[in-house]
RNA sequence: GCCCCCAUGGUGUAGCGGUUAGCACGUCAGCCUUUCACGCUGAUAGGAGGGGUUCGAGUCCCCUUGGGGGUACCA
């Protein structure tokens, strides 16, 4: 099995492009078959480098590696050409000026039988396409249905100034890759039976197709960058987990036989994915279970793995304590530094939280025991600060919440935080002092 | 307009002629509890409509409706 992945470089990553890869990789590498990586660039104007980088940036984020180096269809050019000739020279395609003006007059009078036009020895190079018959596309995922020729206008393969048009450089670049499987967006099965015209013309027969549905945005519209993260790159800014995405992606338009399963390990996806039990109807990007999903995986890793992932996001040493501590409360890397930044750069600036908290009668006298029972604290260690704490809160007479939460924004600066004894017992006690103090003064 | 495709709760899906229509997200309630989360328990809600076929239909067929895609000298 030879499968491609063939993105064109308009910019990020789009997640319905991001499924599509995933499956042809999980096809490819569940199968010890070969996935290659064609970037779909006849469009110049959008095929710049930077473009062409950030799509194999995502593909490298979400870990999905490609057999050979990556081809660039317009370095294809002198191919494409060639075959166009090889048409024109069979008689299976013929130049005409003919443009969508003349295509629209003839649907006026022929109503909708296919546009066909004349030699003219000028123009773009149009295929012919027979009037009999039917193109039967076979389609791994949506079965098989017929398309009548004579519907189906004489379509242009090449333009007047010899370039090729995306049907034409598709089919023979999958030809010439030996490409056995096509797998791509549903937007491409209307123009199936065109390609397969080409190919047939081309005296060649078509490669296994299986066209997946289309991924909608909440509003049942086609996802699009309006929808919010709707690309690798949004997801990735974000905090997701690379693992997640994949999962998460592979179930979007995918469920197993009988399977209640929701999480998959990459190697059980690439044992079990199976094209034939992919959707036929498109699914809605779900953004509220991707982030649960993550927060599952988020919470699965080591310390010293988390620590990594968020020190990749955030560009800055952190501490293996203060992301033990966090762990549990985000379920995004972009989550951590809210929650725990004022371990690293001090109190948050919360003018509100500050008066919310502090402001009240008994914070005072709260934040005054809680510094004398830390100030002479022996054992210094999680368990030691809670029975501190807890010990304020029982001579005080008061509410664990009254003590805590003073604590905590005195701290903090913010009604926030990881667990308050976590907290207290990480950031040490002449820190903690020093904040207590801060807020004390203030009070 | 024409061609093609799709249709299980708000969302993703399981089921493949006989089930109390399963699982997960979400939502709601309760528990846990030092905040926020996490976690746990329970609840909520579903086969678009109409015709067939059949003893029996989300499940097979047709129509309608709704949605999507294509219809470029775009990709």
């Amino acid at each position: 099995m030879r499968v491609r992945f063939a993105p064109s470089p308009t910019g990020a990553l789009h997640i319905g492009g991001a499924r599509t890869a995933l499956y042809n990789w999980l096809l490819a590498r569940g199968s010890g078959g070969e996935l290659v990586l064609r970037i779909e660039d006849t469009d110049r104007e959008r095929s710049t480098p930077e473009n062409v980088e950030q799509i194999l940036d995502a593909l490298r984020w979400l870990e999905l590696d490609w057999d050979g180096e990556p081809v660039l269809q317009s370095e294809r050019a002198d191919r494409h050409a060639e075959a166009v000739a090889q048409l024109l020279d069979a008689g299976r395609a013929y130049r005409s000026a003919a443009g969508p003006d003349d295509v629209r007059a003839w649907h006026d009078r022929h109503g909708n039988r296919g546009f066909r036009g004349e030699e003219e020895g000028t123009g773009a190079v149009r295929l012919r396409v027979p009037d009999a018959g039917e193109t039967v596309v076979r389609d791994v995922i949506r079965g098989t249905s017929a398309f009548a020729n004579e519907l189906q206008d004489d379509l242009v393969i090449a333009r007047a100034d010899g370039s090729p048009v995306y049907h034409m450089a598709v089919v023979v670049d999958d030809l010439d890759a030996g490409i056995t499987h096509v797998v791509r967006g549903a937007d491409h099965y209307s123009n199936t039976p065109k390609q397969q015209l080409i190919l047939d013309a081309l005296g060649e027969h078509p490669p296994v197709y299986a066209h997946l549905p289309l991924l909608h945005g909440p509003d049942g519209r086609k996802l699009s960058k309006r929808h919010g993260a709707a690309s690798v790159q949004a997801l990735r800014d974000e905090g997701h987990l690379p693992e997640a995405v994949r999962n998460y992606l592979a179930l979007l338009g995918w469920g197993e036989a009988g399977g209640d399963d929701t999480f998959y390990t990459t190697q059980e996806l690439q044992e079990r994915f199976a094209l034939e039990r992919v959707s036929r109807s498109p699914a809605v990007f779900d953004e509220q279970k991707l982030r649960w999903m993550n927060g599952r995986y988020l919470r699965e890793l080591d310390v010293a793995t988390l620590q990594s992932r968020l020190e990749g996001l955030l560009g800055r040493p952190l501490r293996p304590d203060v992301v033990a501590i966090s762990q549990d409360k985000i379920s995004t890397l972009s989550e951590f530094w809210p929650l725990s930044h004022f371990f690293f750069d001090g109190p948050a600036d919360d003018p509100a939280a500050r008066e919310k908290v502090l402001g009240t009668d008994g914070a005072g006298p709260a934040l005054e025991a809680a510094r004398a029972a830390l100030d002479g604290l022996e054992d210094w260690s999680i368990d030691g600060v809670e029975a501190a704490l807890r010990g304020v809160v029982e001579h005080e007479g008061v509410k664990a919440k009254a003590v805590f939460q003073p604590v905590r924004v005195a701290l903090a600066g913010a009604p926030v935080s990881p667990g308050i004894f976590e907290t207290v017992a990480v950031l040490g006690r002449a820190e903690t002092l020093r904040r207590l103090d801060d807020a004390l003064a203030a009070v």
